[in-house]
DNA sequence: ATATCTTTTGTAACCGATTGTAATAAAATT
DNA sequence: AATTTTATTACAATCGGTTACAAAAGATAT
C-alpha cells in the first residue's frame, strides 16, 4: 500500500514461465519467430504481473528514444498552442513522446534548449525560430548525427531540413491588394523582425502590391516592432503623430492589430472609414473587436499535424527527408468589417 | 560530414586519459573523492571529444528519469498555455524535462495519457482534470509507486496529492456580489461540468451571494454547458427565449461570456444596462470586447510555476509532500464596463 | 532410418552510466 | 621505521531490454 511496489521485468516473467528472457522480449513485440501460444502466455503473464516495459533500457540498447523535441518561441500564444495541440495529437498516436520547450524569443535560450534536446537524445526536432536568431548553427549537431530537424512557420533555409510554412508573400500581397481595392492609398505596415522569413516575406508581398498599383512606398511606412499588444498601442501613437495620417494599416499579427485599432478608436479615428485595418493569424479576438478584423486565416493546428506527420513518417519509414523539402500550407484572406469601405 | 558522427562515452574518455570509466563518471559530477586535477582533465577531454551524457543509461541505472509529465484538458487555451509556459520555465531551470499531453476533455484519453506517462516513467506528474473525469483511479499506479502527483486548477481530493487552485467559491461570491451591487436581481449563471471542483465551487459562491441578499434562486437560473464560444451563443439564445429576461449573467469563462455577450448585443440587448455580464479568467479578449468584460483575474503562468516548484522541490529534496497539501492562489475581481451600471 | 529444412527458443554479449567495495598510494602518527 | 589514516582510483556488478548467433526440437523429404 504505502510501500512502493517493485518493478516487474522480463526476467521475472521469464522465470515464472520457465522460458528465457529473450523469448519474453520477443513475445512482447511482434516478433515473427515466436509461437502463438508462447506469445499469448507471455502477454497474459505480463498483464497479470503488472509488467511495464522499461523505455530507458530499450532506448539505451536500440539507440532510439521515441522522443520528439519541440522548440517554439512561446507556448502561450494562440497560434502556437494550436500548433502544439496538432503536434501532440499526431505524436501521441504514433506512440512517440514530446519534449517541449520555449525560447522566449531569444536566440540564447533557443541554443540552450537545443543543447538540452540534443543531450536528451530526441529522435527528431520541430523548430520555429526565435525573434532574434541570426544563425542556426546550434542545429548542426543534430544534422551531423542524422537527427532530422524540421522548421515550421518561422523557418530557415537548410538543405537538410524541410520547411513548413504558408505563402506569406502571397497572403500579404492579397491582403494589401484588398486594402487598395477598398480605396486605401497610404497603407502603413506594422511587422516583426525582418530576420524572420514570415515578416520578411510579408513585407515583400506588401511592397509588391503597392508597386503593382503604382502606389508610392517609403521606409517610414513600415514600423518594425515585437508585435505585442503594447507595441500595437505604441504604433498607433506613432501613426497619430504623423502629419499625414495613413488610410490603411496592415499588421502582421492580430494581437498587435487589435490593440492598435483600439488605440486608434480611442483617439477618435473611425475604422474603417478613416483608417482600414487588417491583421494576420485569425486570432479568436479578431471576431470580438468591433468592427471585426480582416485577417489571414492560417490554421496552426494543421501546421502542427503536418510537421509532426512528416517527421514521424521520416523516422518510422526512414523515408528520405530530401523528398519533401518545402511544404507550403494553405492560408485564406478573411474579409471583415475593419477593412470594408465599399458594400 | 554526411556520415553521422559516433557517440563518445565515458569509456572513450577513460581510454584516452588512461583512467577508469568509474573515475570519469565521478569526475563529470561533483563527486567529492576525485582529485581536482583529474577532474579538470576529464572535463577538458569531455569537451574536446564532444561527449554528451547518455541519459538513458543514467536513468536506467539511477531509476530516475528527470522527466515530469503534464496532462491537461487542452493545450490551446489561453489559460492553459500560460500555465504550461510557467511550468516549462521552472522545470527547465531545474534541469528536468517535460512530457506534455492533452486529454481533449475526455476521461478516456486522460487514462491513456496517464498510462503512457507511467510507462515512460516520469518522476512526477502535474494534472488538471478533463471535463468528464469521474474518478482518479488511473493515478493510483503513480501513488502506489511513490511517484508524486499534483493536481492544479481542476483538482481532485486525494490525501497523497497536493492540490493547487484558486478560491473559486470566493471569487464567484465576489463577482456575483458585485453584480448585485450594480442592481442586478435576476442573475443567470453559465458554467461547466459540475463534476469539476472549479465549476462546482463557483456555483456555490454564486448561490451564497444570492442567498446573502435574499435573492431567489431556481435551477433554471443555471445553464451548464461546455463553456465554448459556440455554447455561449446557444446560451444567449436560451436566455433570450425566456419570458422574463435576466438582468445579469455570470459566466464561468471569458470565451463563453464574450460570445454570449456578442449574441446578446446582436439581439439588441444593451450591456450593461439591460443585462450586466461578468466572466472568469481575464482572457486577453476581455479587454477587446465592448464594453470590456468584468472578470476574475487568475494568473495561469503563476499557477504553473507554483505547481512545478512544489513538485520539483519534492523530487529534489525528498521533502514530505504531505506538508503542502493544498495551496490556494490569489485571484482578483476586475471590474470593467460590462457590469458597471452606476458611476 | 537418416539427412535436410523449419520453426522455435536459448545463450550471451551488448548499450553506457552508476556505485559499493576493494586496492593502492601518499601522508600522518607513533 | 612501522603503522594507521586519508586521499584517490580501480574493479566489477548492476540497471532491463535487444539481438546476432547457436542450439534444439519438430517436420518433411530421401
Amino acid at each position: 500500500m504505502s510501500v512502493p511496489e517493485k518493478e516487474v521485468t522480463i526476467y521475472d516473467i521469464a522465470r515464472k514461465l520457465n522460458i528465457s528472457a529473450a523469448t519474453v522480449s520477443r513475445g512482447l513485440k511482434d516478433h515473427p519467430g515466436i509461437n502463438k501460444n508462447t506469445k499469448k502466455k507471455i502477454l497474459n503473464a505480463a498483464n497479470e504481473m503488472g509488467y511495464r516495459s522499461n523505455s530507458f533500457a530499450s532506448s539505451l540498447r536500440k539507440k532510439r528514444s521515441k522522443i520528439i523535441g519541440v522548440i517554439v518561441p512561446r507556448l502561450n500564444s494562440n497560434f502556437m498552442s494550436d500548433v502544439i495541440a496538432g503536434i501532440e495529437k499526431v505524436v501521441n498516436e504514433a506512440n512517440y513522446n514530446l519534449f517541449i520547450s520555449q525560447s522566449l524569443e531569444t536566440m540564447k535560450k533557443e541554443v540552450s534548449n537545443a543543447k538540452a534536446m540534443f543531450n536528451n537524445r530526441v529522435d527528431g526536432l520541430l523548430v520555429s525560430l526565435a525573434y532574434d536568431t541570426t544563425d542556426i548553427e546550434h542545429f548542426e549537431a543534430f544534422v551531423n548525427r542524422g537527427i532530422p530537424v524540421i522548421f515550421f512557420d518561422r523557418v530557415h533555409e537548410h538543405d537538410q531540413c524541410p520547411n513548413i510554412f504558408i505563402d506569406n508573400y502571397k497572403a500579404a500581397y492579397n491582403i494589401t491588394n484588398h486594402l487598395i481595392d477598398q480605396g486605401c492609398n497610404r497603407i502603413v505596415h506594422i511587422t516583426g523582425s525582418l530576420l524572420r522569413n514570415v515578416y520578411q516575406q510579408r513585407l515583400s508581398g506588401y511592397k509588391q502590391a503597392l508597386a503593382d498599383h503604382q502606389l508610392p512606398f517609403s521606409d517610414d511606412m513600415v514600423i518594425v516592432n515585437d508585435l505585442s499588444a503594447a507595441s500595437g498601442i505604441a504604433a498607433a501613437k506613432t501613426i497619430l503623430n504623423r502629419e499625414h495620417l495613413p488610410d490603411g494599416v496592415f499588421v502582421s499579427n492580430d494581437i498587435c492589430a487589435i490593440s492598435c485599432m483600439l488605440e486608434l478608436k480611442r483617439n477618435g479615428i473611425k475604422i474603417p472609414e478613416d483608417i482600414a485595418v487588417a491583421g494576420f493569424n485569425n486570432d479568436p479576438a479578431a471576431c470580438v473587436i468591433e468592427p471585426n478584423l480582416t485577417t489571414i486565416d492560417y490554421r496552426g493546428y494543421e501546421m502542427g499535424e503536418v510537421a509532426a506527420k512528416i517527421l514521424i513518417g521520416h523516422l518510422d519509414n526512414k523515408s528520405d527527408m530530401q523528398t519533401t523539402h518545402s511544404l507550403i500550407l494553405r492560408s485564406d484572406l478573411i474579409i471583415r468589417g475593419s477593412s470594408l469601405r465599399k458594400s
